[in-house]
DNA sequence: TAGATTGTTAATCGATTAACAATC
DNA sequence: TAGATTGTTAATCGATTAACAATC
């Protein structure tokens, strides 16, 4: 039941993309051709056309693309047609933060439960989800549909986590934690590794090199 | 005053290089091949000597790499050897989860600033640092020398903060707003965007299409 | 010295760009 | 129909991998 293997970098860029049809939608633009969204997204046209060419003939010879039908197919592809179930674990800052953003519900990433070991957590309630104890997911798990869990807990507890939730049927794993889950994971399991710190050490090294260019 | 130029793919993967010496360091290994960090990070051999390479000749035939050396070396290239002051621009949910990271101030990225427009905001003391008003930048940016300057505020506010940031001097914006601030500003000013709502639509879309290859 | 492993060149692979025929 | 712009094939470019001589 194969397509063809949608390269990674291809699906990279979709969600930029998506975004940028949204911002059109939002100004009313109807229809855009690959050369006009290639000048405002500063990538080539033709990347556009292939990236796009991988999933179907969105255009049309002679007109473009029709903003509100491509943006619509391209969040098809996304699955963002549906709801996921969102549960955090770890409730600190960022996982609050995460659960306080209203963003990701209308894209339909909804937060139904929020779970930390800090018993003077319990029951604090953020966005109207009250936080749990980690000791009662099993049960949770049991009882609720879990699409994806996030991970905003210390490096050193997520692995063990991330297993455990794995047992208990959880099958994508959105993970802060400054470790690479994926190499220890069954490989069907899908992870995405967030790495603020690499982001920062990357625009650290960009800052260093421009220095040193510039005397 | 222009070295080879390092691709872009090579200085995404260093700072998880960084990542997996320090923990070699902690377990207290001394030395490693690049066959062996090979299999642990799962990356051809080839690619880590590729890469390192690019930096100098870090290693030893017959020998492999010195681990601690080679830490402290990847950390001169990322520019870690310094400190680095931080402003966060939007003390929002994320901005404070930010600003309380302990692990980015060991690092050497020290906040020393924290702002909002929100006058509830005003005052309030985030790891002893307490808000101050985005009116007062202009000031603060004079007074203190500022090398990065986080933005964790909404997506439309973000274009025009960013801009006046540039005006007062600001080199580098690590940005958290849902758009391409790179695209708007002076080619010589440092972006790097983090946009988590891409990074879990891939997680979305990973998760769809897994879905789908298996009924 | 023999063995191990790097640094580096050459070969392969994949991704991006260019070009253009198909077609709206 | 003529003009515009896609979909797609072919050419180019860059990044990854393989191979091996240099050397510790």
């Amino acid at each position: 039941m194969e397509g063809k293997e949608i390269s990674r970098a291809v699906i990279k860029r979709l969600p930029r993309y998506y975004r940028y049809l949204g911002e059109l939608l939002e100004d009313g633009v109807e229809r855009i051709s690959s050369n006009e969204l290639s000048e405002k997204m500063q990538v080539t046209a033709s990347q556009i056309r292939q990236d796009l060419n991988n999933f179907g003939g969105f255009g049309q010879q002679g007109y473009g693309y029709n903003v509100q039908f491509l943006y619509t197919e391209i969040a098809t592809i996304l699955g963002l047609d549906r709801v996921h179930n969102m549960i955090i674990i770890g409730a600190g800052n960022l996982g609050q933060a995460l659960a306080n953003y209203v963003q990701f519900e209308k894209r339909g990433f909804k937060v139904i439960g929020l779970f930390d070991v800090n018993p003077v957590l319990q029951g604090v309630s953020v966005r109207g989800i009250s936080i749990k104890m980690v000791d009662e997911l099993p049960t949770f798990l049991k009882d609720n549909e879990v699409h994806i869990a996030t991970l905003t807990l210390p490096k050193n507890k997520a692995p063990e986590m991330a297993e455990k939730l794995v047992q208990c049927g959880v099958k994508a794993i959105w993970n802060f934690a400054h470790t690479d889950l994926n190499l220890s994971l069954p490989e069907d399991v899908i992870v995405e590794n967030v790495h603020l710190s690499e982001s920062l050490m990357r625009l650290s090294y960009n800052l260093s090199n421009y220095e040193k260019e510039h005397k």
